[in-house]
DNA sequence: CGCGTTTGACCGGCGC
DNA sequence: GCGCCGGTCAAACGCG
């Protein structure tokens, strides 16, 4: 049982944040109209993904932490940052997924912004390393190679690449985000019903990843990680719609700032700076013009994320504060 | 035909 | 050392 509970933890984090969820974006009003019970169609919610962006439009730093995890939200509802790694949040022996990363409540807007060792100034480790991992074998063949390749893994310990995970409420997996994502694999995840799916960027030379798995808890509930830095700016062409104006970095470059800022007012100051009629109505491939409210609240982040300055300009009014 | 998904196999890390 | 598990690969397949 106890190892079942370990592995519960291992969502719990968004299973607890779904309890709160509905306290957590109380702040965007009334009127907010948050989560109907009629899941509306994606593109509907992808539309108030695009009011959202529009928001922060205006920046274009692309390769801001936050582009990386790109905001997702076709459908969301409730979008929660979380660190890391997606085993149990443990922030210094605490498990921090279900009771500390929850308490993002309207007043206590947290993010947790974990130690950071590996300032990883190059994303690039990924790819490469794997091919080398796999081919390098293959190519000088022989056991000993093996061993050598063994041994120089053991000695890299790549540094990991910054991640933040979102939850989203939603009906689809793989939320619109504006970059164009490639499926490289799926697994089943523990204790969960519903598998992980693998994303990766499909912009050549960016090593952007992304997981989406949905909450056992919650099946409402998508949480997505992206892992990486985009090293591009959003794809023109996409399919649907047209990237760069559908998904402004600035919105998500002020997003991952936050979270990496770990500073203390993150999702609800910052998402209470978003005007409630945040719809963009030019919704370009999206039909129907509803309007859905979206949510942000981080659950976690780690690694380092430099922009406050930007997110700064764009929100003055917000406090971001970084943790030693 | 190009691009994306599916899926079984494989590998490495980690805990016991 | 062994087994489990997360993550990735890559061939096969599907779709526009």
């Amino acid at each position: 049982m106890s190892q079942d509970q370990r592995d519960l933890y291992y969502h719990d984090p968004f299973h607890d944040d779904q309890r709160t969820s509905e306290t957590l974006f109380s702040f965007f009003g009334p009127n907010s109209g948050i989560r109907d019970d009629s899941s509306p169609p994606n593109h509907q919610r992808f539309q108030d993904y695009m009011g959202l962006t529009h928001f922060f439009n205006g920046s274009s730093d692309y390769n801001s932490p936050a582009t990386t995890f790109g905001y997702t939200s076709s459908s969301s509802q409730q979008v929660f940052a979380l660190q890391d790694d997606q085993k149990p949040v443990m922030d210094h022996g605490n498990l921090v997924g279900a009771s500390e990363m929850t308490p993002v409540t309207p007043n206590s807007s947290s993010i947790l912004s974990s130690s950071t060792e590996a300032p990883d100034d190059e994303p690039e480790l990924n790819e490469g390393k794997k091919e080398n991992q796999q081919k390098g074998v293959l190519e000088d063949g022989g056991e000993s190679s093996k061993k050598v390749v063994k041994q120089k893994k053991k000695d890299e310990k790549k540094p990991r690449e910054p991640r933040f995970a979102f939850m989203t409420k939603s009906d689809i997996d793989h939320l619109e985000d504006g970059y164009r994502w490639r499926k490289y694999g799926q697994k089943a995840v523990k204790n969960s019903p519903y598998p992980r799916s693998y994303y990766r960027c499909t912009t050549q030379k960016c090593t952007v990843k992304k997981r989406v798995e949905r909450s056992y808890q919650d099946p409402s509930t998508v949480i997505t990680t992206y892992e990486g830095q985009h090293n591009h700016h959003l794809p023109a062409t996409l399919r649907g719609n047209v990237g760069g104006m559908l998904y402004p970095q600035s919105m998500l470059a002020a997003q991952g700032a936050m979270m990496a800022s770990g500073g203390s007012s993150f999702s609800h100051e910052f998402l209470s700076q978003i005007p409630h009629g945040f719809y963009n109505p030019s919704g370009g491939a999206s039909s129907g013009s509803i309007y859905q409210q979206t949510s942000l609240t981080p659950i976690h982040q780690q690694h380092q994320i430099p922009d406050y300055g930007l997110l700064q300009d764009m929100v003055p009014s917000m406090t971001f504060k970084q943790e030693p």
